[in-house]
RNA sequence: GCUCGGGUGGUGGAAUUGGUAGACACGUUGGACUUAAAAUCCAAUGAGCAGUAAUGUUCGUGCGGGUUCAAGUCCCGCCCCGAGUACCA
């Protein structure tokens, strides 16, 4: 008989949700774990089985640690603001907040069916009121505070305004204006609105933006990949707007070293290391011929300095208005309107054409006091370093390149290096000439000097500069949390906590308005009465207690910057967590996703962490100790051709001189062997109702991997596998298809072997419907095979080498088989150690044996090293040519006997390691070698 | 271009981190059961050579070198694939 998956798996799945038996709470007599997944966005595809794959690790791992003992937090929830939801919103007319509700519920039937065991009490929703109340509180904590550079973290920013009241701009660090104490207090509000700008954590200003048109919202350069939005793949260009933004980059030095102390992958750690992009080298100031201004520079070089025979600016920067000389005057207007007209996507597509112009300025060398002709060009990006380098062609290729195109001096300061072709970038193997004070210097000592020299004359020091920019924060979005900010008087004001949350208005529709505004402009009540504390009509707009609300909302990280903590207590109405549950839930232990969003959600939810650290409100600065990137599972799509002249459809082995297109088609209609069932096609969709064939005997497709997705109808529903398999069968299959962090097509040729699987398990238990199980004491042969398994499972699973357990798990069970074991005691530990992987079988068998399943986990069986020593293998092997034997003592063998081994044989000649003794190797009356 | 990963049978993938390469599974082939098929079970399965056979033997982890008694694993030089990033001064 065949176990009967369809009713276990139901029964089981109905006895966990109403017993409530994975739902937490704090228990200061057991030792907490915290196992997270990103949470999903609900879109309205549903789950498809490259959802579940993290889910099914992290569920495993849960499972395993309460098995160990360890009171486990495992919660799921949903990031449920976002694009998708809304352009279907503005298609329909459907406010957002029903689909993402119909999504939801989607989703919670699906992952209910694959036996989570997820804490479903704990659910929460970005979207929720009661969530973005906290995310506009903490919006506001942000608006409300600065970072001091002295101390190395955010304080509030009444202590500024307390600061600049005693000391004037000595109080801070790094700051260009200056003013006394006295002159602060004659600042009006704006103007002392206008300093705080510039140190607020969360602020406003008029930047640079990627402005997405077809999205009609602007992007977080995150955001953008390849000079295209992220979602939807449209064009993005460069355009100023007043947009509040976020001061990570004040946390760009402590976002790197933190990354030291976090096990996360290696690869991603360089991702953020890359995006945070630190670089050692020194600001240098020019002055300007004929002029009060003087332009700043950041070079990692300063040692070539004496090479520099130029200086570019990018077309933005501030000073080329200023300084380009009336002759110039067209040329540079010229260049700069043909420039500010490129799309990100042309400017990187036209990296190989030299452009530029001359403003008709002149820097002076700082030490030489040469003239060095100002030029513009975009190689020269605005938003790095300080808009402006100096060119050095002789070390820069680029540099070098822009020379030779407009004809600009070259100066080699290199010793016996020819720059003849192309210029010289290494930092090593050369020494400095021409180069007055630096000559005959090499790299190092030349960069210490030169900084040190520029210093002197007031012209230069040493810095650290970062590419990590500010986090642009608004989106012209309705699908959002509302910016809980209002203006008196144009001065930004933050709505306090008790008056939150700001909700979403009603608006007629979800498109920005005709003059422009975000869709928040529909709003026919969206004005904030300061005295009632409460959203009024804009009608009711005055200059003394109603004002103007702001009208963007918040980007997409911003609800999932913090989410982590909210899961620890997240029905509080009082705090966003209590101190009593972040103190013994603290953070998270094992953190699953994706490594898609290392530039995004996983650099933000960092800084915003330290940022809750550096007030107190959270008790550490790291919220995920460890973190394991699951791999995507790549649809494996078909592909039918399609003659372009006739319209004919050619089996895949017959396209050979014929033009073809190649069309997906839905995988489900293509069987294992690549063919086409061609009823099915036809029928499937109306255009290929009358669709001719060429083709021997069977049409073929073709093969591809692609992305799995709607659009590409290779999407596999996990629902279709339960029917079919089963979920335990599908956790198995997901597991055992490759390492967790690899990526891999999906396919279901091997899913029978994990299915057969299960039923020789059933089969150890169930002889037809009889249950035979052995109460004598099990033989020594199962003991072994069971204890070594144990061991291996319980090293696989702490390293998420889930792959190595289900081949174990296999093998076991194959072996108890073959000894024809029912023995009691063996079987029940099976059932433990198979029970993460396949929870609903083992539950069945558990209460099958007797045993009363609403009370607490049982224990992980522990290995008995006992029943792990092998006998003494021999191996023949070669030493020079002569046969040799070698043997090789299992693991865990004790010292004593090691040495016993050693006295009793004359012939040992050396022992080459003495470390813990794993395996020993000899040769025939000669040890040769210990191996460890 | 730069920075990370990675190349192992027909396929997905193992290999105790330097110690019998190919575990486990799929697939294939043969067999058992069956009137038959499905399902299930058993056996064989890296390639070559010799042998009726047990077995023996050679070659085998992208390519070429090296270290070592011993290399998929370590070192040097190439080739290919994947990911990230990109005019970053």
């Amino acid at each position: 008989m065949q176990y009967d998956f369809r009713n276990i798996e139901k029964k089981w799945q109905k006895f966990w949700k109403e017993s409530g038996i994975y739902n937490v709470s704090i228990d200061s007599s057991k030792k907490k774990f915290y196992v997270l997944d990103m949470f999903p966005y609900p879109s309205g595809a549903g789950l498809h089985v490259g959802h579940p794959l993290g889910y099914i690790a992290s569920d495993i791992y849960s499972r395993y640690k309460r098995h160990k003992g360890f009171n486990v937090l495992h919660p799921q929830g949903y990031d449920s603001f976002g694009l998708p939801a809304e352009q279907y919103a503005i298609q329909t007319g459907q406010h957002p907040q029903k689909t993402t509700e119909e999504n939801i519920n989607r989703y919670r039937e699906q992952l209910d069916r694959m036996g989570f065991s997820f804490d479903w009490s704990r659910e929460l929703r970005t979207s929720e009121k009661n969530y973005y109340k906290w995310t506009q509180w903490m919006f506001t904590l942000l608006f409300d505070s600065w970072y001091d550079k002295k101390l190395k973290k955010a304080r509030s920013i009444q202590d500024l305004k307390e600061g600049f009241l005693k000391k004037g701009s000595d109080y801070v660090i790094g700051y260009d204006r200056e003013f006394a104490n006295n002159e602060w207090v004659d600042f009006n509000d704006h103007e002392k609105e206008d300093i705080l700008q510039e140190f607020r954590i969360a602020y406003i200003s008029e930047t640079d933006v990627n402005w997405c048109p077809k999205l009609g919202t602007v992007l977080a350069n995150d955001e953008v990949i390849d000079g295209l939005s992220q979602r939807g793949g449209y064009e993005v260009v460069r355009k100023k707007m007043r947009q509040w933004s976020i001061r990570i980059s004040e946390y760009s030095e402590r976002l790197l070293s933190g990354l030291e102390i976090i096990d996360w992958p290696d690869p991603l750690k360089e991702i953020q290391r890359n995006w945070i992009g630190k670089s050692k080298g020194a600001m240098i100031k020019f002055s300007v011929e004929n002029s009060e201004d003087s332009i700043e520079v950041f070079s990692t070089r300063p040692d070539t300095i004496f090479g520099a025979t130029f200086i570019t600016l990018a077309p933005e920067h501030d000073l080329v208005s200023k300084i380009t000389t009336s002759n110039q005057e067209n040329d540079v207007n010229n260049y700069i309107e043909i420039s500010s007209k490129k799309s990100e996507r042309d400017r990187i597509s036209n990296v190989k054409t030299i452009s530029g112009c001359f403003t008709g300025s002149y820097a002076i060398h700082p030490f030489t006091g040469n003239k060095m002709p100002i030029w513009i060009s975009d190689y020269v990006i605005a938003t790095y370093g300080t808009g402006a380098v100096m060119a050095v062609p002789c070390g820069d290729q680029r540099d070098f390149l822009f020379s030779k195109h407009f004809d600009l001096p070259i100066k080699n300061i290199f010793k016996d290096i020819s720059i003849e072709d192309s210029a010289y970038e290494s930092k090593e193997n050369f020494l400095i000439d021409n180069s007055e004070f630096l000559n005959n210097l090499n790299f190092n000592e030349a960069f210490e000097l030169s900084c040190e020299k520029l210093n002197e004359i007031a012209s230069g020091n040493k810095t650290i500069n970062f590419k990590l920019r500010d986090a642009v924060f608004s989106r012209q979005r309705f699908w959002g949390e509302p910016i809980p900010i209002y203006y008196v008087n144009d001065l930004p004001k933050a709505i306090e906590i008790e008056s939150l949350p700001l909700e979403l208005p009603y608006v007629k529709n979800y498109l920005p308005t005709e003059n422009g505004d975000p869709p928040l402009g529909n709003a026919d009540k969206w004005a904030w009465d300061v005295k009632n504390k409460k959203v009024v009509s804009n009608k009711l707009i005055n200059n003394k207690t109603i004002f103007r609300l702001e009208l963007n909302t918040m980007p997409g990280w911003a609800g999932s910057s913090w989410y982590f903590n909210r899961y620890m207590d997240p029905n509080n109405e009082e705090s966003f967590a209590s101190k009593e549950s972040l103190e013994y839930w603290r953070e998270v232990d094992i953190y699953l996703g994706g490594s898609e969003h290392a530039t995004g959600h996983l650099l933000y939810s960092r800084f915003w962490q330290m940022f809750l650290f550096d007030l107190g409100l959270v008790p550490t600065e790291i919220y995920a100790k460890k973190l394991i990137n699951q791999g995507m599972i790549l649809g494996d799509s078909a592909l039918v051709n399609r003659q372009i002249e006739t319209g004919e459809y050619i089996s895949a082995e017959l396209t050979e001189n014929h033009r073809v297109q190649k069309l997906n088609v839905d995988v489900s209609i293509v069987n294992s062997n690549n063919e086409l069932n061609i009823d099915q096609f036809k029928s499937w969709q109306p255009e290929f109702k009358n669709a001719e064939f060429i083709m021997n005997k069977v049409f073929k497709v073709e093969r591809e991997v692609q992305k799995m997705s709607k659009s590409k109808f290779n999407v596999v529903n996990p629902d279709d596998i339960c029917d079919n398999y089963g979920a335990d069968t599908l956790r198995l299959y997901e597991m055992f298809l490759g390492p967790i962090e690899q990526s891999k097509p999906w396919n279901t040729n091997g899913i029978s072997g994990v299915y057969n699987f299960l039923n020789k398990v059933w089969r150890l238990f169930f002889n037809d419907n009889e249950l035979v199980i052995s109460e004598s004491d099990p033989d020594k042969e199962s003991l072994k095979a069971l204890h070594g398994t144990i061991k291996k499972i319980n090293e696989d699973i702490e390293s998420f080498s889930f792959n190595t357990c289900v081949s174990a798990l296999m093998i076991l069970v194959n072996k108890l088989n073959e000894i024809k074991c029912h023995s009691r005691t063996v079987l029940e530990d099976l059932i433990v150690l198979l029970s993460p992987f396949a929870p609903h079988i083992s539950e069945e068998l558990w209460n099958v044996l007797g045993h009363d399943n609403s009370i607490a986990d049982e224990e992980y069986p522990v290995h008995n090293p006992k029943y792990l020593i092998e006998t003494e293998k021999k191996y023949p092997v070669s030493v020079n040519g002569k046969l040799k034997y070698q043997i090789v003592l299992p693991l865990g063998i004790s010292q004593e006997k090691v040495e016993n081994i050693l006295k009793n044989d004359q012939s040992v000649i050396e022992i080459i390691n003495d470390r813990e003794i794993k395996k020993i190797i000899f040769v025939p009356n000669k040890i040769i070698n210990i191996v460890c």
